[in-house]
RNA sequence: GUGGCCUUAGCUCAAUUGGCAGAGCAUCGGAUUGUGGCUCCGAAGGUUAGGGGUUCGAGACCCCUAGGCCACCCCA
C-alpha cells in the first residue's frame, strides 16, 4: 500500500477530461427516458441481502461470490451481515413498487434510474467493483409490444451516444410452464456427456442448468448440439416470442437469435437481450442487458405482475466512445475576466453582471500582470477576455477577441450582446 | 477465486555489467515598468508503489504486500 491515500481496487476518479463524453452520455439517457415517457425513481445504494438472493437467485454468481457487504459501525455479527450494496437495480425498484403500493396506479409503471452498481469482481479494464448504470424498468405490462420497444430504446441510445458496430443478442427462456421441460432437456443432454464439461459447469447442472450454456468454455460442439430453448417454449411463450420478433422486424432493428443467452439472473423469463460492441473480441464487449421477469413481484411478496428492464453499462459505453474516437460535446464559449489594476471589486461586479446576462465567466482572481492573466486565460480555453481596467471610463470595459487579437472598449450591458452577436459561441 | 506481464517526477518514458536518478511535455517565475499563445532563460517537482533481503554499493537481483493491465470466471 502506498503511503499516500489511493481510491479502492475496482474504483476510480473521472476527471475533467473524462466527464466532458459522461455529460453527453448522461444528457442522452435523461433525454431519452423523457422521451419514452419513463418517470424517474431513486433507491438506497444498499438493500437487504436476502432482498438480492430471492430476486437474482441464490445460486447467481452476483449472490454466489460478487456481493458487496456493507458492515455497520455497530451492531450484532448476524446484523451487520444483512446488507450488501447493490449489485444491480431490479430488485430495489421493485421492492420499492410492492413497498409503496404502486400497482394502484394507473399502469404499466415505467421507471428509470442512472446509478452506480457494486460487484466484488476482480477488476480488469471496463470491469470495476463500483460501476455506473442507466436502468429503465417497466412493470404491469405484459404484452410483446413494449419488449420491442425496450430494444429499440437501448439501439437509439448507442445510435445517439455515437457508438457503431453495436448489435443486439436475443432469445426466450420461456417461463414456468414450459422451462421446466428444457431445463430435463438440459440436464440429460449434459448428463450424458458430462465428462466434457468443466468442473463450474458440472456443478451448475445439478443446481442451476440454464447457466451451463453460458459457460465460455463449453465445447462448441457440444454447444451446438445442445437443446434450444426455443424449442421447448410453450405456446403462450412462442406467440410473445414470435411477436417480439415481428415487431423488431417491423421496426427495422436489427438483431441476432443467441441461443446461449440465458443470463445470469434467475429471475428472467421469456425474453432476454444483451448488447455487444464489435471491435472488443475478448471481455468486456457486453455493453448492457436485460429481460423480462414476470414473476419476481410474486416472488417478492407483491401481487403477480409482470417485469422487464435493461440496466445499460455507461462505464464501457464510454470505453466505446473513446475507442471509437467520439468527440466530447462543445463548451459554450468562456469569457475570461482580467484586471488591467488590483481593484477587485470592480472585477466582480462585472463577473456577475455578464453571469446574470448568461455568459460563461471565468475570473482571474489574481493581481499578476495583465499579460500573465491573458496568458492563463488563454491556455484555460477562454475565447474572449474582458479587461477591467483603469483607462476605461464610467461602465465601460474592454473585450478582447483572444483568437482574432482585437479588441473593442464598451458598455458592460453591450459585452453579452456582443458575444452572441459574433457568431462564435 | 486461478494464472501471466507490469509499477521510476502530474503525464509519456530514459538510466550500459549492480556504480552520482535524467529528458520531453505540463506547472510556476523571469526576459516583458501591466495586452496572451511563439522564443529564450530559470525554478520547482523523487523515500524509483510499500516493506524486507543479498551486496562495499540496488531503480535494476531475490522474497512478501498493494495496485494496474491481460487471459480465465462472469458480466455491465
Amino acid at each position: 500500500m502506498a503511503r499516500t491515500p489511493a481510491a479502492p481496487r475496482g474504483t476510480r476518479d473521472i476527471l475533467p477530461e473524462e466527464t466532458a463524453l459522461w455529460r453527453r452520455v448522461e444528457s442522452v439517457a435523461r433525454e431519452l427516458s423523457d422521451r419514452y415517457a419513463f418517470e424517474r425513481v431513486e433507491t438506497p445504494l444498499f438493500e437487504r441481502v436476502e432482498l438480492f438472493a430471492r430476486s437474482a437467485g441464490e445460486t447467481s454468481d452476483v449472490v454466489e461470490k460478487e456481493m458487496f457487504r456493507v458492515a455497520g459501525a455497530k451492531g450484532s455479527e448476524e446484523e451487520r451481515a444483512e446488507w450488501a450494496l447493490r449489485p444491480e437495480p431490479t430488485a430495489g425498484i421493485v421492492r420499492a413498487y410492492i413497498e409503496h403500493g404502486l400497482h394502484v396506479q394507473p399502469g404499466p409503471l415505467r421507471f428509470w434510474l442512472i446509478g452506480a452498481m457494486f460487484r466484488y469482481d476482480r477488476p480488469q479494464a471496463g470491469r470495476y467493483r463500483q460501476f455506473t448504470q442507466w436502468d429503465c424498468e417497466v412493470l404491469g405490462d405484459p404484452g410483446p409490444m413494449v419488449d420491442a420497444e425496450l430494444i429499440e430504446l437501448a439501439l437509439r441510445f448507442y445510435a445517439d451516444c455515437g457508438v457503431t458496430g453495436v448489435t443486439a443478442h436475443l432469445n426466450s427462456i420461456g417461463d414456468g410452464a414450459c422451462r421446466p421441460a428444457f431445463r430435463e432437456a438440459l440436464v440429460e443432454y449434459f448428463a450424458r456427456v458430462e465428462d466434457r464439461l468443466t468442473d463450474d459447469s458440472r456443478r451448475r447442472l445439478r443446481i442451476n442448468p440454464l447457466r451451463v450454456l453460458d459457460d465460455r468454455r463449453l465445447d462448441p460442439d457440444l454447444a451446438a448440439g445442445a437443446p434450444r430453448s426455443i424449442d421447448f417454449l410453450c405456446e403462450p411463450c412462442r406467440q410473445h416470442f414470435d411477436a417480439v420478433r415481428s415487431l423488431l422486424d417491423g421496426l427495422g432493428c436489427r438483431y441476432v437469435i443467441d441461443h446461449r443467452l440465458v443470463r445470469g439472473l434467475d429471475y428472467y423469463t421469456r425474453t432476454t437481450f444483451e448488447f455487444f460492441v464489435a471491435g472488443r473480441e475478448g471481455q468486456q464487449q457486453a455493453l448492457g442487458g436485460g429481460g423480462r421477469y414476470d414473476g419476481l413481484v410474486e416472488a417478492l411478496g407483491g401481487r403477480p405482475t409482470t417485469g422487464i428492464g435493461f440496466g445499460l453499462g455507461l462505464d464501457r459505453t464510454i470505453m466505446a466512445m473513446a475507442e471509437q474516437g467520439i468527440e466530447p460535446p462543445r463548451d459554450g464559449a468562456l469569457v475570461a475576466v482580467v484586471g488591467a489594476t488590483d481593484d477587485l471589486v470592480a472585477r466582480l461586479r462585472v463577473c456577475t453582471a455578464l453571469r446574470e446576462a448568461g455568459v460563461r465567466v471565468r475570473p482571474d482572481g489574481s493581481t499578476r500582470k495583465l499579460g500573465k492573466q491573458l496568458e492563463a486565460a488563454a491556455k484555460a480555453g477562454a475565447r474572449w477576455a474582458v479587461i477591467v481596467g483603469e483607462e476605461t471610463a464610467g461602465d465601460s470595459v474592454v473585450l478582447r477577441d483572444l483568437d482574432a487579437g482585437e479588441q473593442q472598449e464598451l458598455p458592460l450591458a453591450g459585452v453579452a450582446a456582443s458575444i452572441a452577436g459574433s457568431g462564435a459561441a
